[in-house]
DNA sequence: ATTTTGACGACGT
DNA sequence: GACGTCGCCAAAA
């Protein structure tokens, strides 16, 4: 009963890869599976992310601005935030400080291997 | 089926 | 650099 969500997985599968006290940004991740323009379809894929009987690491996947945007969406108000925190990033006014240093930028710092790999199962 | 909205981002003004 | 518009595409109304 795969819909084949493709392009959804690779969004899971990468936000998975995102390391301990690192984020990286919706476009980033659109941007590494090859649609750079489709940020907003690669936030909508964190909202059925609950929907994934694996745990997706959402509250490391903010906006380019360094925003948490979704924190709307967890349980509570701060959840997201608080998970940060506890990672060592340092949140103000739902923006991440130092963003440039903890930012993980997957097209960087993986290759497409990763997901090719897993892909063909 | 059509319209609106949305966890975004790039570009134009 | 703040603000507006468009593009992207899927789901909800």
């Amino acid at each position: 009963m795969k819909k084949s969500n493709n392009f959804f997985d690779k969004v899971y599968q990468v936000a998975r890869l995102i390391p301990y006290g690192r984020v990286t940004s919706y476009g980033a991740i659109a941007t590494y599976l090859g649609a750079a323009r489709s940020a907003r379809m690669v936030g909508w894929a964190m909202n059925n992310s609950s929907n994934q009987e694996l745990e997706v690491p959402a509250h490391r996947v903010v906006n380019k601005k360094g925003l948490l945007t979704g924190k709307h969406h967890f349980n509570g108000t701060n959840l997201m935030q608080q998970l940060l925190e506890s990672e060592g990033i340092v949140v103000v006014e739902n923006q991440i400080q130092d963003l440039e240093k903890i930012f993980w930028n997957p097209i960087e710092e993986l290759t497409q291997t990763i997901i090719d790999k897993n892909n063909q199962s």
